[in-house]
DNA sequence: TGCAATTGTATTGTACACAATCTATTTCGG
DNA sequence: CCGAAATAGATTGTGTACAATACAATTGCA
C-alpha cells in the first residue's frame, strides 16, 4: 500500500537516507551558532578548537586534530588566526621539534566567560527533551564507534 | 560523585554538546561515501543534487536549493560541473527568464544504475539496527522541524 | 503606464575540509 | 654512527558553504 512497486532505486530517495538529514542538521546547527559566535568573533571551527583548549589549556596539533577529526591543512591556518587574535600561542616542543604546542593565553581564558552562555541558547533551539537529546547523543556515539574501518593492518 | 564541582562551564565541554558529535558524524559519513562516489566521479554534494534529479527529472535552481538547503553560490558552480559531465542541462525558463531549469539527461539517468548500490553499502557501516536508524531519523527530523526561527513576520 | 520592490541567479570574498605533497625532525635497524 | 623509515606540520589545490553584493527579469501598485 505504501510502496507502490519496488523499483530497486528506493534507497536513492533523499528521504530514505540518514546521511541527508544528518548533513542538513549539522549544517543548520552551525548556522544557529553563528550569530552568537559572531558576537565573540569566532567561527564555528575556531570555537571547537577553543573548547578543547578551555578543557586542556595546552595540546599539540596532532592531538587536537585527533580530537576534532581535522587535519593540519585545516588546523594550521585556523590556529594561526587564533594566535593573531591573542587567544593562544604556538610554540615548537623543545624535546621534539616536529611537534607544535598550542597553549591558551589569559585572553583566551577570558573568552570562555563570554562563550559560557552559548551552548544552552543553541540547545534551546533544538526543541528536544533531555531524554531525546540523550538518545540522539548515544546513537551518534554508536555510529562514530562503528565507523572506523575494520581495517586489518 | 560524577561531577566534582559544577563550575558553570560544564556546558562548554565537547562531550556535553550535541553539536559536536553531529558535526563529526556528518563529516565522517561523507568520508564513508567518498570511495564509492569516486568510482562514479561524483562529489558528495553533486550526489545529493543528482538524487533530487533522479526523483524529479527536472527542477529549477530555487527549488533545488530549498530541498538541499544550499544557496546559489554553492549550486551554480556545482551544476555547471554536472552539466560539463553531461548529466544535466541548464536552460532558462522561457516564461520567466530569471529561472534556470535543470533537467536530467539520458547519461544522468544512466548514472543512477551505478549509484543504486551505494546507500546500502554506507548504511551497513553505520552499524545501527533498523529501529535505531528509525529513531535517529525521527530525532533529526524533529530538530529540523524546530530549527527555523519562530520568526514573527 | 511607470517605477519601486521583489525574485532568481551569478559573482566575490572568506572560511572550512581534506588529499597530496613537501620539509624538517626523530627513530630505528644494522 | 649512518641512512631508511616514520612522524609532525606546513603548503597547495580542489570543492563546498554562505554572506554580501550585483544585476536582470518580473510583479505590483500608484
Amino acid at each position: 500500500m505504501m510502496k507502490e512497486q519496488t523499483t530497486g532505486f528506493d534507497s536513492l530517495r533523499l528521504d530514505c537516507q540518514l546521511c541527508f538529514p544528518l548533513y542538513v542538521c549539522a549544517k543548520e546547527i552551525v548556522r544557529k551558532y553563528k550569530p552568537h559566535l559572531d558576537e565573540i568573533d569566532l567561527t564555528y571551527t575556531q570555537y571547537l578548537a577553543m573548547m578543547v583548549l578551555w578543557e586542556r589549556r595546552e595540546i599539540n596539533v596532532r592531538d587536537l586534530g585527533r580530537i576534532l577529526t581535522l587535519d593540519s591543512g585545516t588546523l594550521t591556518p585556523l590556529l594561526k588566526k587564533l594566535e593573531q587574535k591573542g587567544y593562544l600561542t604556538r610554540v615548537r616542543d623543545k624535546r621534539d621539534e616536529r611537534c607544535l604546542d598550542v597553549s591558551l593565553t589569559e585572553k583566551g581564558e577570558k573568552l570562555k566567560e563570554s562563550a559560557a552562555c552559548i551552548p544552552e541558547k543553541v540547545a534551546a533551539c533544538l526543541g528536544l527533551s533531555p531524554e531525546e537529546a540523550g538518545t540522539l547523543h548515544a546513537l551518534l556515539r554508536k555510529i562514530l564507534a562503528n565507523l572506523p574501518e575494520p581495517e586489518e593492518e
